[in-house]
DNA sequence: CTTTGTGAAGCTATTCACAGCG
DNA sequence: CGCTGTGAATAGCTTCACAAAG
């Protein structure tokens, strides 16, 4: 079976594509482990290891070479695979202010939703937004893969369970909740007093 | 020398007690490690020897007292040490939307920045917005030490050299940048995208 | 001489298995 | 019995040290 990179190599990989993307155009072609160990702070044996988990030869002399190597880490992850069609679910201050969030090529906002029907018909939005009854058929319809939860706490755990009912592969849990849906759902959790709580962790320890 | 808990630990304790916080409630005084698997996912092995780093006694027959657990998580992990101040630094969608974010007793924001004058000055907040130029005051004076930065990609990397300048102690990142600050402070990532890359690349492998 | 790639070692985290307690 | 707590075993990840290549 081919050999499948570990969760951590995977997520620094990400990280490694989008800051290959953003010094793409400084004009310089290559790029060295220990350069990326300063950008970084992953030591340069750990990212030579997970450069070597991509089966490419993008190295020369001078290190590797950056368009290359990104391209190689999209493939590899299934990042630059076609499209991916999202939903935010929810409309609140936070679910609305990432209406107008650049999502690059990758990922595309195809519908919102929100129970209360006032909040559907007043917000403007490139894509369709819906009352919370429609989710179902919306999501079958269009074959939304990827769910934006930013709905109260409360509910967040109904809703996550309904929409993996739905079929929606993966949520991203902008809530303060603690979810757990099936088998079939990824979930990824972004709560900004996690965050926060595992800075003052961090420095309490310390 | 005292046993420092690991960084996967530490962010299974912080998320467990919030969990607890949230079934606090639900008049029930203990909760036993498979019932923690079955809301998390998390093997009851690793849950249990989770909570025994807390070196606490908070367990009986039948299973963990709930509010003692929650304690014991706060008082080692320092979660409950009195309040943290924060700013937000960058007040476009994302960064405005967090103004009246519900950011619970340990943590208040104290000041806002943005670099547009006209923005410091249309928005309203329970809180006083300062133009990007007096950020190293305001932090000093304010003795704020947490950051949640919010600013555009393209100038994130420089805020956060700036921010850690001032002597904020922790950057809790909303841009898409991968942020390098020296030993001093510590960054926590939140990148939308990144969650939904992460999602996407668990797809693809499997 | 610099930089990658990788077997081997070292370290960290999780799981197993079971003693001990209520 | 069911539950926690924990040594011992296992699995997983990172670092070291160095061979190989430009």
């Amino acid at each position: 079976m081919k050999q499948t990179i570990s969760k951590p190599a995977r997520e620094r990989l990400i990280q490694l594509a989008r800051l290959l993307e953003h010094i793409e155009n400084d004009s310089r072609q290559f790029i060295t482990s220990s350069e990326i160990q300063n950008l970084t702070g992953w030591s340069s044996y750990t990212i030579r290891r997970d450069i070597s988990h991509l089966k490419t030869e993008c190295s020369t002399k001078a290190g590797y070479d950056i368009v290359l190597l990104k391209n190689a880490i999209g493939a590899e992850l299934g990042i630059t695979e076609g499209v991916k069609k999202c939903c935010i679910v929810g409309l609140g201050k936070l679910g609305s202010a990432l209406i107008d969030f650049d999502f690059g090529k990758s990922y595309k906002i195809v519908a919102g939703f929100d129970s209360s029907v006032n909040r559907t018909e007043i917000l403007t939005a490139p894509f369709p937004l819906y009352p919370t009854g429609q989710m179902q058929n919306v999501i079958k319809q269009e074959g939304i893969e990827l769910a934006i939860l930013a709905v109260p706490g409360k509910v967040a755990q109904d809703v996550a369970t309904k929409l993996a009912g739905f079929g929606i592969k993966g949520i991203v849990n902008y809530t303060s909740a603690i979810l757990s849906v099936g088998e079939d759902a990824i979930v990824e959790n972004i709560s900004l007093i996690d965050a926060l709580q595992k800075i003052a962790s961090l420095h309490a320890k310390n």
